[in-house]
DNA sequence: GTAAAGTAATTAATATATTAATCATTCATA
DNA sequence: TATGAATGATTAATATATTAATTACTTTAC
């Protein structure tokens, strides 16, 4: 195997390349993207989070969201309400439909999850989730033990 | 942290978004785009590649690979030969410039990778990927051991 | 040898990513 | 309290991802 597929970038691109597609088909199977799909998973346990919140938890970049929530809201799953307090602030909320949805679906993404789940032993899994942190971390916060 | 926070994907993608802005100043440094490189970076130890060849080994989609091909023949950086053997394969050949470009640009990116691989031992690279590799494997081909 | 099936690259249409700029609103402070 | 700095969402411009369709060319089967 050529270097440069050993590298972490590609390492990492490639496991995505490798999950995605299973969620991906139940996903389109309910008419959303992968990020819209991101989006309705974060407002789960939330009555409403602001743009920048769910951008926070969801890594999406802000532009994109707009045009995200855009079809979410189209598609009658999420409305906007921009608030009195601090009129800078919109509140996302999920519609009816929207949790409906979730509801529907969030059963269905952790069995997916699951599965993948039983391919480590939970001492794997919390390896994995160590050795990735480190990777993350940024460089000036990085302790020297 | 939520629980969708701890997903497969999630973890990814968090690890993805931590690692890739050093790479990118570099890359941005030399007027290119992350996908660009990766195109260039197979091009290393190869003449000529096919467009098929290069979407297997940079995992980008050859709709993408049009647009990215025709914009690294635009700054000079690659040509595009067509096979005379089978006129349905396009060779796809680096420049003096792009070769170049390749050289300069190498050292700096291994350098990269070298600091992110200090951040682990050799048992946990290895670790990281065997788990991330049995994560990436198809279904059917998986053994049961 | 020719029509049908297959293949490699490309186009098309829509959705998202990236970076910089804008716009409205709020905050801080003189 | 007017004004400049800061903030949250959005727009703008360009690049890429995803899926389906198309085009040019080859191969296969008859």
């Amino acid at each position: 195997m050529p270097k440069f597929l050993e590298s972490l970038p590609m390492l990492l691109s490639r496991t995505l390349d490798g999950i995605m597609p299973r969620y991906r088909s139940l996903f389109q199977a309910h008419g959303l993207t992968d990020q819209q799909w991101r989006v309705l998973r974060a407002l789960w346990e939330q009555k409403h989070l602001t743009s920048a919140e769910i951008s926070q938890m969801t890594l999406l970049p802000t532009p994109s969201l707009v045009g995200i929530l855009d079809r979410l809201e189209k598609k009658g799953l999420i409305g906007r309400l921009r608030s009195v307090k601090d009129r800078r602030h919109v509140h996302i909320i999920p519609t009816q439909a929207g949790r409906d949805l979730q509801a529907h679906m969030l059963p269905k993404v952790e069995q997916i999850h699951d599965s993948y789940m039983q391919r480590t032993t939970p001492a794997e899994w919390d390896e994995l989730n160590r050795i990735l942190n480190k990777m993350a971390e940024p460089a000036e916060q990085r302790s020297f033990a």
